[in-house]
DNA sequence: CTAGGGTTAG
């Protein structure tokens, strides 16, 4: 036998309740419900209860005292103890329990083994589970699903899958090798997910069909998301409906694939299905997931419908409901709401206050965002790798770059989270917004990592605003290898180029992209009126008032042009005459909402759009005319963030 | 008197 797994020093063992702090109180709650103190079997079921219960401290404050009182625990004690180390991701009590189980000669049970293995994963340690799973003298399928998904959700799905393959292997090579059961199933299905790789997808999801597992559920449900993940929304939706038995698991599956993938009217459709089936009851996470769709499709009135229904239920202080509530009302302009859903909440985790510090940055309140992180910070909650994301898309949209500058660097330097894309992309455009065009592409030259399209995006449109030709070719060069069929990168330098009176090189660019055929992908926005969406496309015909809204707009255009507004016609590439351009423009899908939005509200409602693009230079000039003709506040959420339109001004300040 | 899985912030 190899050597054991021993990580712990006798002086960790000799301090065992150091670790979780042991009050008298709890010791006297478990007296009370204790038959006799000094049997293991009692103890077993506090221990078993309160880990079953979610409360884990409590549970390893139960073992804790147990071993104070001399009781051994015995192969039935460890499971419980140490899934509840698993829950809290605390390694040194786990570790502690591994030491323990070993002095008294269970490690090996394959009931310990296999919860070490699931603890050691669960804390991170992939190298300790391994030697755990290796040492483990015959293992069933519990042990190889800890270690699957040990290596899944630690970011390793490809190496989860050829140790599933492994399996397989030992399986054809012995008689009776260990086989696969529902729950394996699911584990090597997740990392099909994880992978987003269509073939491999098919591949497990034949053999699960060879070996008669697919009918289960819950390896339907896993096989709903596996399929959405590799982008196959069809392949999903054809599980779903094949699958013999559905349960609230299965809905809210397939409501989160279609949210997810920008589908939100399916998602809509596929919860009002599950209730008019009435077979399963929803729960907290459907009504989630029906939260998020609202907020994706900006439908204010369907999601404060949800959110009595939230209140009905009684699930107001569930923290994924809370979260997306105040998720929800930030993506539908209601930041107000958001703060009264938050400031409710009674218990927030760290997404919970994510999602407020994104929804006060993508509404511009730069200073209200590092408030809410600033409180954040007092709870003692450790900021993520999003939490910071979103703190510097705040300073971004805020023009903050002082305080940009500082979480940047502090990020690394007091919280150890390296900087990914995403905090490389706020820094470029908040440094290109303040003009600092060269501090900014000198930090994508230092990166450590590959900049994507994102990043050299941000330059770019700097490089737009303060008419950098230079930096500009530099940036656009970058795009159109990482991004080639995307045309705005096109359209971008073709400005930045007629800007600085280059018309030959803009008519380059306009030619590259007639020679390549790209084309802009459709736009279209919507508009909430009396609960019902109306979406509409650019230069849209569908609409049932669509000619009214055309006269209306055409009303607005003299006025607007009275009050000064001119057409800018440098974002449209088309082959056309000044006349032509004018019109493709003023049929834009954003100004047909507002118009139509105008026509059908009372004097003084303000008016609320949402964009799946963003916004142009035209619509944004234009808006603000608007807001000032017709004497309405008009918020508009454009891909990138909000624009609130007030009296000719624009809350993003111009930048965006 | 015991272990493993599937849905939830940018």
């Amino acid at each position: 036998m190899k050597a054991p797994l021993l990580i712990v020093s006798k002086r960790a063992y000799s301090s065992s309740s150091s670790t979780i702090p042991v009050t008298t109180e709890t010791l006297s709650v478990h007296f009370n419900r204790l038959v006799d103190r000094s049997s293991a079997s009692s103890w077993n079921s506090v221990i078993a209860d309160l880990a079953r219960n979610g409360d884990s401290a409590e549970a390893l404050r139960a073992f804790f005292w147990m071993r104070r009182l001399s009781v051994a625990p015995g192969r039935s004690t460890f499971p419980c103890a140490l899934k509840s180390c698993a829950a809290l991701a605390s390694l040194p009590s786990g570790r502690q329990l591994h030491l323990q189980a070993f002095l008294l000669g269970l490690h090996h049970d394959l009931f310990v083994s296999s919860s070490l293995v699931d603890m050691y994963s669960k804390c991170g340690e992939l190298a300790d589970a391994r030697r755990m799973f290796d040492e483990t003298p015959r293992r069933n399928a519990v042990v190889w699903t800890s270690m699957i998904v040990g290596l899944v959700s630690n970011g390793r799905p490809r190496d989860g899958l050829s140790l599933f393959r492994e399996l397989l292997a030992g399986e054809c090579a012995e008689e009776g090798g260990e086989p696969v059961d529902p729950v394996l199933a699911v584990a090597v299905l997740s990392a099909c997910s994880r992978m987003a790789d269509k073939p491999v997808t098919s591949g497990i999801h034949g053999l699960l069909v060879r070996i008669g597992l697919a009918a289960d559920v819950s390896v339907g449900n896993t096989l709903i998301d596996a399929y959405a993940k590799c982008g196959d929304l069809e392949l999903a939706r054809e599980v779903f409906d094949g699958m013999e038995a559905r349960d609230v698991i299965s809905w809210n599956s397939l409501i989160a694939v279609y949210a997810q993938n920008g589908r939100p009217a399916e998602a809509m459709e596929a919860f009002q299905e599950m209730v008019k089936c009435g077979y399963v009851h929803y729960n907290a996470m459907t009504l989630s997931a029906v939260l998020f769709t609202c907020a994706q499709a900006g439908a204010l009135q369907f999601g404060k419908c949800i959110h009595n229904q939230v209140v009905r239920m009684g699930l107001e202080d569930d923290v994924y409901v809370g979260t997306s509530l105040v998720d929800m009302y930030c993506k539908c302009g209601r930041v107000v709401m958001a703060r009264r859903a938050f400031d409710r909440m009674q218990n927030r985790n760290i997404k919970s206050w994510t999602a407020m510090i994104a929804g006060y940055g993508m509404h511009g309140h730069g200073g209200k965002a590092l408030e809410v992180f600033a409180e954040m910070r007092r709870s003692s909650l450790r900021p993520n790798y999003i939490t910071f994301v979103s703190v510097l898309a705040a300073c971004s949209h805020a023009g903050l770059m002082n305080e940009g500058r500082h979480w940047f660097c502090a990020m690394k330097r007091e919280f150890d989270i390296d900087p990914g894309l995403e905090h490389y992309a706020c820094m470029v455009d908040l440094l290109g917004r303040a003009g600092h065009l060269r501090e900014a592409y000198d930090l994508i030259m230092g990166m450590r990592i590959e900049p994507d399209s994102v990043v050299w995006g941000a330059l770019l449109a700097a490089c737009r605003i303060h008419k950098d030709v230079e930096l500009g070719e530099v940036s656009a060069r970058k795009l159109f290898e990482l991004d080639p069929k995307n045309c705005g990168y096109y359209v971008l330098l073709s400005n930045i180029y007629a800007n600085a009176g280059m018309w030959s090189d803009a008519e380059r660019m306009r030619t590259l992209v007639k020679c390549r055929g790209l084309v802009k992908p459709p736009g279209y926005s919507s508009v909430e009126l009396r609960g019902r969406i109306h979406v509409f496309l650019s230069g849209d015909k569908e609409h049932p008032q669509h000619e009214e809204i055309y006269s209306y707009l055409a009303m607005l255009m003299e006025k607007m042009h009275a009050a000064g507004y001119v057409t800018d016609t440098g974002s449209v590439l088309h082959d056309v005459d000044q006349e032509e351009k004018e019109t493709v423009l003023h049929l834009h899908s954003e100004k047909l909402a507002v118009a139509f939005g105008i026509m059908n509200t009372l004097p003084g409602a303000a008016i609320q759009v949402i964009k799946n693009l963003r916004i142009c230079g035209d619509c944004h000039t234009a808006i603000k005319v608007i807001s000032k003709i017709a004497s309405r506040e008009i918020v508009i959420r454009d891909s990138n963030r909000f624009h609130h339109f007030r009296d000719g001004w624009c809350s993003c300040g111009d930048y965006w």
